[in-house]
DNA sequence: GTCATATGTGAGCTAGAGTCACTGATCGAT
DNA sequence: ATCGATCAGTGACTCTAGCTCACATATGAC
């Protein structure tokens, strides 16, 4: 016959009074009133059918069976404490590791880094290229940062961070052409965009309330590419209007490399900062702030 | 800073589940459904920052800090339970104590001793003798059985086992000179008590609407004895009539060395087992109702 | 005696732990 | 390919272990 093991946090409540050689002082270690403790080491008399504590003037002292007790008791629940200890240092101490597509870790991530380690020193980042959203299949990915739109998967924590707002860019020497009034004339240049997101096209067409004809034609003339960063390259050599992020093209609107003449447009997705689901830690949420915080300066001081 | 430690009941689920590699072997170790420990170690991931178990297949396996964890959170685990284990089997194999007057050792429960030890031979019960009620003090002592009347204090558990049944007895030789249908007649003979009892003749005067000055006047010419023992030898020798327990003279009376003419009064004393409080063990249980049985043999064969 | 300090406890409340019933995933067998 | 068996995760709900509060009681210092 197995012997049941007796309620655990009795077992606590033991531990500490035993440590402490008070009830009291083990209830304000445990947290809880004193009497909270009291009940439970009534019970766990109850379990083993012996008092653990006999009276000793205004408080206890361990009974022979508490005494032997506690021996085990003592040292197990040391045992959990350090490893417990060990355990979240551990988790804390290892570098936290940001994937990132490419194009947003070079335009918008890698000048700011400095910043952020200085800002958050304790979060000993590291930061990983990553062009789509299976990185948690790598383990050692503490979180992602992308632009995605939902529905998201269930088994993430996403942190949407601000709308994704996309912006037509040329040249300055191809942009100086255009007339922002009428954006229609845009579709006489050429129209350059990334193959992962053929729809941003027409999202800015349809926001412009365009003829999906004439855009179908300019983007038939047009050319994709792979990735944003060739895109971009592109747009600045004069090789026609492309279809960027306009948190990815900001710093370069601001030197003048390139110019959005035509506004920009809103769409459904965001940027997101994924987050594996149940293991929230704090550094995960110092990050998501600092991040807001950055993009808002970012957005302000255009 | 003092790193909190996540609720024990996780990690008791955490290392069942570890232990036995799932999460539905666990909840059945627990007596739980495994919804109940998923939560449980859905909480775990949560307080350490990071996933303890990972997918794998149809069940799951430990990761890397799930590993670490295991280690010495299952050994603390085997502790306890050895440990607990340990005094619970100790405290049971113990001699079990029971103190008790040595008139009612010695007339009533020396007699039934080995029918005792036959039926409940896993108590390993010790007895010792003790007049009053403060033999807890003497921590070895598991059970008083003793007669005594309510209030009991609040500090021990009293367990009722029969009303105390007094009559007045005397010699063969004595008693046949007494009219079972006037009990006064009684008081021509000397009243024999004991000294710790001094109440015992008014009471039984009073259940037979006697005359009190009658009574005092055969009190004054009577004798009081220390000891029941003593008290009833007086009364074999036909000293006097004396007022004792029913139980204790019971197999004087079976055997007629002693008559008892005038019946029995109840008393508002009980026969009681009293326990400690708080430490109930089976045996306690065990040895109350053994003792309730046998009174109510010792009755019944009369 | 009074006051400060400790533990014990009856009554009542609440948060945490559990159940239930369902979903989705995986794997073996037909 | 399909079905069924097995396993873990979860939303909604329930319930009770464990807590707090307030008071009782006991000890020791002054």
């Amino acid at each position: 016959m197995q012997h049941a093991m007796p309620p655990l946090s009795a077992l606590r409540a033991f531990e500490a009074t035993a440590r402490l050689g008070s009830v009291t002082a083990a209830a304000h270690e445990l947290s809880v009133t004193h009497g909270a403790v009291s009940r439970q080491l009534r019970s766990l008399d109850e379990h083993f059918g012996v008092a653990l504590f006999a009276k000793a003037g205004r408080g206890l002292e361990l009974t022979n069976q508490g005494e032997q007790l506690q021996r085990d008791v003592g040292e197990a629940f040391a045992r959990l404490r350090d490893s417990c200890t060990q355990l979240k240092r551990d988790v804390e101490d290892a570098p936290f590791t940001l994937a990132c597509p490419g194009s947003l870790l070079a335009r918008w991530l890698i000048p700011r880094l400095d910043r952020l380690h200085s800002e958050l020193p304790e979060i000993n980042l590291q930061v990983v290229v990553s062009e789509n959203e299976h990185a948690f299949k790598r383990s050692d990915v503490s979180a992602i940062l992308a632009f995605s739109a939902p529905p998201w998967p269930a088994d993430v924590e996403v942190i949407e961070l601000i709308a994704e707002q996309i912006c037509a860019v040329a040249s300055p020497r191809l942009a100086e052409q255009a007339d922002p009034e009428h954006p229609e004339t845009l579709f006489s240049s050429k129209l350059l965009y990334t193959t992962s997101r053929p729809q941003a096209w027409p999202q800015w067409a349809n926001a412009h309330a365009l003829d999906t004809a004439l855009l179908d034609q300019a983007l038939d003339a047009g050319q994709g590419f792979e990735h944003l960063y060739y895109l971009m390259e592109a747009a600045m050599a004069g090789l026609g209007v492309a279809i960027v992020p306009k948190l990815i093209a900001e710093d370069d609107l601001r030197s003048g490399r390139l110019i959005a003449p035509w506004g920009d447009i809103e769409t459904s997705a965001r940027l997101c900062l994924w987050l594996p689901r149940h293991v929230t830690q704090r550094r995960s949420v110092q990050l998501a702030e600092w991040l807001k915080r950055e993009l808002d300066d970012t957005l302000l001081s255009r």
